[in-house]
DNA sequence: CGAGTACTTGAACCCATTCAACTTAGGTGG
DNA sequence: CCACCTAAGTTGAATGGGTTCAAGTACTCG
């Protein structure tokens, strides 16, 4: 499930938070760095726990969701993927605890970093803590583009927009991987299940996307029309 | 309408980025901070233009929004008071345009932080670094309650909701200042401005709260019950 | 191949929008 | 200081989009 290994030959470095750092930077931190397996469904951590390690996502794909106080609904308020940091909340000394859930949504492959060392990584290296901020400006845009495109508007333009974000980092037509379930979406978007389900069907039916297995392909979305209407 | 002053002598600076510092971190640093006073209705920045300086907000009230691609209406992404920091996504250095716009709710004075000094002034000064990840991670919190708290469920649940947080840093039962109109609300709680008046006008008549000129007075909103129902 | 889970779909209901009319409040000039 | 004027707030009625709940269908995994 877990085991050492070394980010000088991860194949992933140059998207992750220590990129631009030469193996003189690295090698003398000492940071043990632990790969970590999820099968789908599993939780990394929990809203309220004590935060002493960040993640970065690796392949799979997770979401953080928060409980909500009055309501019995769980709401998501970030899905990641491959290279993607999570946790890193307790970055703020203020801020001890996880404030999220944090949850496999696919097989996944994380390496965890130990805050207090990555903290004093970012002391001493100005290119860690760049590439911290931007990790934070990151998240901030993530959260404000939940707000603008998908928290208000017909269902149809939030889906619409959600789907064109998600798989923006592909070239187009590509089949993307797609381990959301229509509660989840739903969850995600703030609608119902139901609703989030009638959408994604009209949008088959119409052709605008094609499904298979867990992966989606977008065909084309006529965007304009959909939020015009 | 503008003017230096000093930050030592600021009667905010337990609160400001600069909390903590003694005299001998402050005073050679040779910032130039400058007075901005704002009528209300005044913009600071617009959404794209070049970011060289941030604001930290002193009396008053602002507003951030956001331009929506497809939609004519304008979405408001942050509510700011009385010590909020905004304008400091030019710190991260990918990003060298403001990603709203600034709007002033009320008449509002501020104190304006040069960027790049700013920046370096976090590289040498641990405790500012520290304040401004701070920031950065309120400004994250805000972004996640307003997708939580406001984004999804019955409008009488997001106002009552959104009463209270805005109300949290005083005392139970205070006037406080609400120089938000009806159809500001709208666009940050993501209804129209017709059926906030209308939910607004229920609390007043229930006793939830009250209203007087700009300021408002939350006696008891029941939220279980609203929540609930 | 069978069982359980996710997805789809229908119908009735409810909440929010829209648009328009009306009321109130605040500000300006006489 | 009052009368007017304008902008903001309130309210009603009709419409429409989304929820809910329940039933039926299609996957997927063992």
């Amino acid at each position: 499930m877990t085991g050492e290994s070394d980010c000088l030959l991860c194949p992933m470095r140059q998207l992750s938070i220590f990129a631009g750092l030469t193996i003189e930077d690295l090698s003398p931190l000492g940071m043990v760095v632990e790969d970590i397996h999820l099968p789908a469904g599993a939780t990394l951590y929990r809203q309220g726990e004590n935060a002493r390690y960040a993640f970065t996502l690796r392949s799979g794909a997770m979401k953080l969701s928060v409980h909500r106080r009055h309501q019995d609904e769980n709401r998501i308020v970030r899905l990641l993927r491959y290279g993607d940091l999570l946790g890193f909340e307790g970055l703020n000394q203020a801020r001890l605890h996880y404030q999220h859930t944090a949850t496999a949504l696919d097989a996944s492959d994380l390496c965890l970093l130990d805050l207090t060392a990555l903290n004093r990584l970012s002391e001493d290296r100005p290119k860690v803590r760049q590439a911290l901020i931007g990790r934070w400006q990151s998240a901030l845009e993530e959260a404000e583009f939940q707000l603008v495109e998908i928290g208000a508007g017909k269902a149809e333009a939030c889906v619409a927009a959600f789907l064109c974000h998600w798989c923006r980092v592909f070239p187009d037509g590509a089949w993307v991987p797609f381990p959301i379930e229509r509660k989840e979406l739903a969850d995600y978007l703030g609608f119902s299940a139901a609703h989030v389900s009638r959408v994604m069907a009209d949008f088959k039916r119409n052709g605008y996307v094609k499904e298979s297995g867990k992966r989606i392909n977008i065909q084309y979305i006529p965007l304009r029309r959909i939020a015009g209407a």
